[in-house]
DNA sequence: TTGAAAGCGCTAACAA
DNA sequence: TTGTTAGCGCTTTCAA
């Protein structure tokens, strides 16, 4: 490999000291006119290009965020990272990805003061099996957003969607259509299922407001939110005696899952069994039926989630930790009102 | 932020040159027990952890690689990511990501020796609209792995299934079955079409081994892989004066679309027209019908790639170009049986 | 086996 | 406005 071309290559050709030639390359401070032509002229003479890896260390930064997700496989998650990526590259910055499977373990390790820690000038996260204590274990220099609810300690913001409010909405659209007796699949009773925990509650809540009972067995807790777990738990509530007659799947590839499961069995969405999903990713557009679900602005998300970031990166005394909140919206399509809902564009 | 610890304070507290330090800390040349475990000790006391930046100028090397995809929202290569990702984990590798929504010129930029060059040490590039020209005026100098099939000038490498093969034993499958409107969905008779053209010709050529005629009418094109386009092309068909009854799509995602198409409109999947796909993605294993698919052995493409990538990165002189072509097999699912194929696990 | 010291190429404090 | 120069923290050649 051929020497690469330094600053000092170019000043010495331009004339200039190499903190000039950095001045106009940056675009920084004051240059005159003529001795910016003369070194953009070098700069282009000797087709210099700067190097990344050198202007990292002695500024002390790495110029990438990191993008930490449980799983890149999901369509929700995927979905974001477009979104995420595109909003990191306005601002020059680049975006590392990783996934974590869910490991409590790997989480913890991606916030906590590792030998990578450089690598990222701070982190989006997107825990699944974080607790509060992880949280405040790690290196408190990092600067950190976390996607989803969660109650932050004033040290990190978070961003996401009204959980509860959108999972009551999603459970009265069910029940507006006259079902009573309405499932939950995705609930996750354990320490690290927050989310789950409040789209339960959510799903409680708009019984309660109606004075209608929860029937408790109709509540199916899933380790995951994917197709295979939704399908598995929608087998399992079709063998009860009664059967419910609408579902609320906390994701929408438990509601796909979940209808799988039902028209294999030869029963008709939303005929007899009625599903709302969550997530609004585009699969549920095109599934059949269409999938009627809770729709995240993620758009807002990644764009909110980076502008904060890079806020905090920049800031020389860290800002306040924000809890901010996305709007969501229901989409109505045919897994609750059949055919009388708008098909899509096609 | 406190000053870091560095090398040299380690060095300083175990009465060692910072020499002997890095050679513990990367585990290098032959240190003797004694000093190890001294210098050991002092890395712990004082929580030293290595600057990445610093290692990076130094070894001219950033220890990230690029995967660069034309869209990330779609399964098929966010599925590929993830076994990207985790394969180069296992070499220490990070991987960056970026999505390049199939504009040929932002694809040239990426292998072009631009500015950002130094942050990966190679690319694994699956392109959209490249074309021979831009991936000969790339920059030589970077080790380069192109996903997909694609003629090599033994200066990369390239891995892929072999479409033509395999298009051909999807639409045999469709002959098979008794169907003799075939039709296909996806060409692109445009320059940067390569990959449809290869599935166009595997299409043709399993006409012609029957001795069977091609109608021509039959043949769509689609300027992208996805639902919508899918759907879209379908509607036209529906349309002929004699529709197809059966479809060859060149994606999962255009078969996906084309089947919501064929089901709003009343008609069956696969009674009256049969669908088959190409990538299998989790979508088709829970859509309704299930999908019959061409599959790719996703996890050995991407352990090839990151292997042979890796390896170019390490050599001192670039080894030759090959043309490495990972497995496929056809698998058969509701939309060209219908209820007869196995249902998935649940 | 270990030490001394010269880079890696850029930024930025300080000086002019 | 521009030059000088000391880092950034690590790797690695050369010497001992």
């Amino acid at each position: 490999m051929r020497r690469e071309v330094t600053l000092r290559d170019v000043a010495e050709l331009a004339g200039v000291s190499s903190r000039t030639v950095s001045n106009v390359v940056n675009g920084y401070a004051n240059v005159t006119e003529r001795t910016r032509v003369r070194v953009e002229r070098a700069v282009k003479e000797l087709g210099y290009r700067p190097n990344v890896l050198a202007r990292n260390l002695a500024q002390g930064r790495s110029g990438q965020i990191a993008l930490v997700v449980p799983y890149l496989d999901t369509p929700y998650f995927s979905e974001l990272l477009q979104s995420v990526i595109r909003a990191a590259k306005v601002s020059g910055y680049n975006v590392l990805i990783d996934q974590t499977d869910g490991d409590p373990e790997h989480e913890r390790g991606f916030i906590a003061h590792g030998s990578r820690r450089l690598l990222f000038d701070g982190v989006i996260f997107s825990p699944l099996g974080l607790d509060q204590q992880a949280l405040a274990d790690r290196d408190p220099a990092l600067p950190l957003v976390i996607l989803g609810e969660r109650t932050s300690d004033g040290t990190f913001d978070h961003v996401g969607i009204d959980d509860v409010a959108a999972s009551r909405q999603a459970t009265e659209h069910l029940l507006d259509l006259g079902r009573n007796r309405v499932a939950a699949i995705g609930d996750q009773p354990y320490a690290t299922g927050e989310a789950a925990q409040r789209r339960t509650r959510g799903f409680r809540e708009a019984h309660q407001a109606r004075g209608l009972p929860v029937r408790e067995d109709l509540i199916i807790g899933t380790p995951r939110f994917n197709r295979p777990d939704g399908a598995h738990a929608m087998a399992h509530l079709l063998e009860l005696e009664e059967p419910p007659d609408a579902v609320f799947c906390y994701s929408d590839l438990v509601a796909l899952g979940a209808i799988r499961a039902i028209v294999s069995r030869g029963l008709r969405v939303p005929e007899d069994i009625a599903v709302i999903g969550y997530d609004d990713i585009e699969d549920g557009r095109f599934s059949n039926p269409t999938v009627t679900t809770i729709s995240p602005d993620k758009e807002m998300i990644a764009a909110t989630a980076v502008e904060r970031l890079l806020l905090r990166i920049s800031s020389a005394t860290p800002p306040p930790g924000l809890e901010l909140r996305a709007p969501h919206k229901l989409i109505v399509r045919e897994s609750t009102v059949g055919r009388s809902a708008r098909p899509p564009s096609a």
